[in-house]
RNA sequence: GCGCCCUUAGCUCAGUUGGAUAGAGCAACAGCCUUCUAAGCUGUGGGUCAGAGGUUCGAAUCCUCUAGGGCGCGCCA
């Protein structure tokens, strides 16, 4: 149970009692009010707005309307003050017992705390990492990947059925470019040496567009399968299995690398097998065209690029502007075949038509300028029933002791994302890559992010998960007896809590749902990120402040029932941040090494 | 030229969808280890929220303009 959400129920109910015995007009709108954690400590537990808001339509002023909500409210059991602040505030203390029944609540329910349906079970497509199959990942795309995978996993979390997609873009030219670099590494692979001399001499002056390394693998699968069978082969004979190998191959080792950072997505969607060969762009583009949203039309030239290769000619456009797009949108090249955006449109479709109203594409920042065209398109084919949000993903910086590494495709020394994690495992790629705002630029630091240090956050919120359990075990030798299932611990003794620090991480702990439901709803998993950052450094000041005063120690000997009452704060730390973990993929280790 | 994103403490960044006196970490300074893991904690100093207007009870947050940075801009995906 969310309290903050338990509590604008409570309010609105006091408002309806005010407006039933006639001290507010009836019909007045609640929607903006809120009851949020007000954010000056000593302004109580919760704040509402509320008379702020209501006060004009009631024609009475802030104070005096909140004067008559805080009265109604301080009769209820659970307050222990309520006061009137500011231009009209009423700020909420509630009771300890509250506090008490909130940790209790929490244990009883364990990991699956903060858990919430507010997603209410809608389908929701969550597309990401959709690299072209043309080699392996690398650094850049581990941002994206761990991006909508803890998205993905958030919103299971509130509530929502979630499908986690990978769109295999297997039907452009650069699929055409990675089977003819493969054949040539199968020409190699039968003749020992391959050049790019007579790489061009064979392809007549076409360049080399895929020379690393990992295609001789595939050269060497095209040899085990074919023997010299493709070698003198024509063209549209050696091609397509070439293309077909080589394209199943780069996508099981890109699975691979995904699954080392525990990533694992239920749909690949082929371009080429289930949107182009099954006519769905034609199907797609039928519908534009019954809509009446297509026409053959001239574009303006772009300005400020240069211009010297542009000529004018009639394209088949979309009407784009007409959905809030600057220009509209051409969907077939000079050559007649659709362009890679016709392909776009169709797939967005059959995701919708597939039953899902609601999708999220997790882009990078290249493709910034492509988001308006198909949030137009995906509003114009599902006649504004479908609703699709982008999420892009800013550029890491990868740097070492502060200087960045270079990197740089032409000398083959980019650095994959299997690098990254052999170096320094999945969970720290997989946290540090959410520790900033998909929106802005991530500086990831290889030296630093290892670092068993407080500025580092991955380190830092593991180090609390561990000292909850170090305390548990320190405990199981001091009271063997002492039973540590948290729905044990949850059955008394909690109100020993008395202590203004044990209070304060209650609330914290408390605050855990609403946190879900505000980074689902705003697609945003940083910010469980730095709430459990916040959360670890209430836990650690708490656990020091032992040291000063023994009496605030978690483990009291002779007595069992605080050392109880005080596990169970323990226990509800771990339990809130193992759940926290799990949603980001991390695992919530029990021991520092 | 146009579009999107960004600009908050010396540095790196949060800021609860418009709330009250804008917060952390690093760096600087002053402290805390016979102690449940000091791999940690406490305190001090540090701000024209890029700038100017506007919207309202109330703006870092919403709107307009300006300056600076990033990404992109027909027949690439």
């Amino acid at each position: 149970m969310n309290i903050f959400k338990e509590f604008h129920s409570i309010v609105i109910g006091e408002l309806e009692a005010l407006a039933a015995a006639g001290a507010l007009p009836a019909n007045l709108d609640f929607g903006r009010i809120a009851v949020d954690p007000p954010r000056e400590a000593g302004h109580g537990d919760l704040s509402t707005n509320a008379a702020m808001v209501l006060a004009r339509d009631a024609k009475q002023s802030p104070r005096a309307l909140a004067a008559a909500l805080a009265e109604r409210l301080r009769r209820r059991p659970e307050m222990r003050a309520v006061e009137v602040a500011g231009p009209g505030f009423v700020n909420l203390t509630l009771a300890e017992s509250k506090w008490h029944a909130c940790l209790a609540e929490l244990l009883r329910v364990g990991l699956a705390y903060g858990r919430s349906d507010t997603g209410g079970g809608e389908a929701v497509n969550v597309e990401y990492v959709s690299a072209n199959p043309t080699g392996p990942l690398h650094v850049a795309h581990a941002r994206g990947a761990v991006f909508g995978d803890a998205l993905a996993s958030l919103l299971e979390f509130a509530g929502y059925r979630v499908t986690r997609e990978y769109y295999v873009n297997d039907a452009g030219q650069q699929i055409e470019q990675l089977a003819y670099s493969a054949y040539a590494r199968y020409l190699e692979a039968l003749d020992g040496e391959m050049s790019e001399a007579r790489f061009s001499e064979l392809f007549s002056g076409r360049s080399w567009e895929y020379r690393g390394d990992y295609l001789k693998a595939v050269g060497e699968a095209l040899k085990e399968k074919y023997g010299t069978a493709l070698r003198g082969a024509a063209l549209q004979d050696w091609l397509p299995p070439v293309r077909e190998l080589a394209v199943a191959m780069m996508l099981d080792s890109i699975r691979a690398d995904l699954a080392a950072l525990g990533i694992r997505q239920a749909v690949f969607t082929s371009e080429r097998d289930d949107i182009v060969a099954k006519g769905k762009v034609e199907e797609a583009l039928g519908e534009l065209e019954r809509r009446g949203l297509l026409y053959t039309g001239i574009l303006d030239p772009p300005k400020g690029k240069a211009p010297e290769d542009w000529e004018p000619r009639p394209q088949t456009l979309f009407r784009a502007t007409r959905f809030g797009d600057d220009i509209d949108r051409p969907l077939r090249k000079s050559d007649g075949s659709w362009t890679y955006f016709a392909a776009d449109i169709a797939y967005h479709w059959d995701k919708f038509r597939r039953g899902t109203r609601s999708m999220i594409d997790v882009w990078g920042a290249d493709h910034g300028g492509y988001v308006k065209r198909m949030q137009a398109a995906v509003a114009a084919i599902t006649g504004g029933e479908g609703k699709l949000d982008v999420k892009i993903c800013q550029l890491v910086r990868l740097l070492r002791e502060g200087q960045p590494v270079k990197m740089s495709k032409r000398a083959g020394t980019f650095v994959t994302l299997r690098e990254v994690v052999d170096e320094v495992g999945k969970d720290v790629v997989r946290f540090i890559m959410l520790t900033r705002k998909n929106d802005a630029p991530l500086d990831f630091d290889l030296a630093k992010v290892v670092e068993q240090s407080r500025d580092n956050p991955v380190f830092y919120v593991q180090y609390a998960h561990a000292r909850c359990h170090s305390v548990m075990r320190n405990l199981r030798e001091a009271m063997p007896d002492l039973d540590l299932a948290p729905e044990s611990l949850a059955k008394q003794g909690l109100e020993r809590l008395t202590d203004p620090l044990e209070l304060a991480l209650i609330k914290m702990l408390a605050g855990w749902p609403r946190q879900i439901e505000a980074a689902a709803e705003a697609h945003e998993p940083h910010r469980l990120a730095f709430y459990l950052y916040d959360l670890a450094a209430t836990f650690h000041g708490l656990w020091t402040k032992g040291r000063e005063e023994p009496r605030l120690r978690f483990i009291i000997e002779g007595d069992p029932v605080l050392t109880g009452a005080r596990l169970a704060l323990v226990r509800g730390v771990q339990l809130v941040i193992a759940a926290g973990l799990g949603i980001f993929g991390v695992e919530a280790v029990e021991e520092m090494h």
